[in-house]
DNA sequence: GAATCACATTCGCGGATGTGAATGTAGTCT
DNA sequence: AGACTACATTCACATCCGCGAATGTGATTC
């Protein structure tokens, strides 16, 4: 069924997946590899609650997997292609600046890249 | 000014003004070249007003141009990769297909590929 | 087993978005 | 000029999304 062109829907709902700065700042985190979530709080600056939403929804769109190690719970990108398909979005978005921009989420980074207790912050903390 | 990393706003808002069927099926429409809004208006089978605001979301973006011929409007592709980034990206949609797709707009198209009075439509009619 | 840590989930509110209805506007025709 | 066509714009309402607050869950440590 769905005789016509059923996935544009579908497609929509990808778009809408990532169509927020701190879902496509998560997914760029994860490029150099998994990233556990107290890193990804650490840096975004934002409650924790409000990441895991986040992370919620890159699961819901299968765009992330996840791997528990003790406490901690480790996301890795699930679909290799999605950055370079972002990557060639990202010119167009900068032709698109004079959008009209309502929103604007305003996604405040923390300044010294923060850390965590994960032993990734403890490596890159020398 | 916007020290950290302004670009994720403004690539998102790219990808909201992406995220609609609607909006995505007249970007595939315009694949093939420039097309009249009457003629996007017999395809898609929603309302006029419906449609002209999608077209408005699309100007907004700079993802469309326009040019009038009398008393239509033809509207083509402004940015030439932005379908290819929309095709890298759409594998990864089928793969999502088990988000919890909520809103759905569920966007039906007219069964008979509908005609309008503009040239092109005339021309295929035959 | 009680406390704690790291993370997930639910609920409710405010702001943003999509759509229908009505109206406005520029161009064409007679 | 008046009527008509093709398209744009505005307003109001319903819906959706993001976030804060509170709570739940599983694993670890003492």
């Amino acid at each position: 069924m769905d005789h016509g062109n059923p996935t544009l829907e579908v497609q929509a709902q990808l778009l809408r997946t990532l169509a927020h700065p701190a879902r496509l700042y998560i997914l760029q985190l994860l490029r150099s590899g998994e990233v556990c979530v107290c890193h990804i709080q650490a840096v975004l600056g934002e409650r924790q609650a409000t990441i895991s939403q986040h992370l919620m929804a890159l699961r819901a769109a299968n765009l992330v997997r996840t791997r528990k190690d003790g406490l901690r719970v480790f996301y890795r990108i699930a679909q290799p292609h999605l950055l370079e398909a972002l990557d060639s979005l990202r010119p167009l978005a900068i032709g698109a600046a004079g959008a009209t921009a309502r929103r604007a989420p305003r996604l405040r980074l923390m300044p010294s890249r923060g850390r965590c207790t994960c032993p990734r912050c403890q490596a890159s903390s020398a």
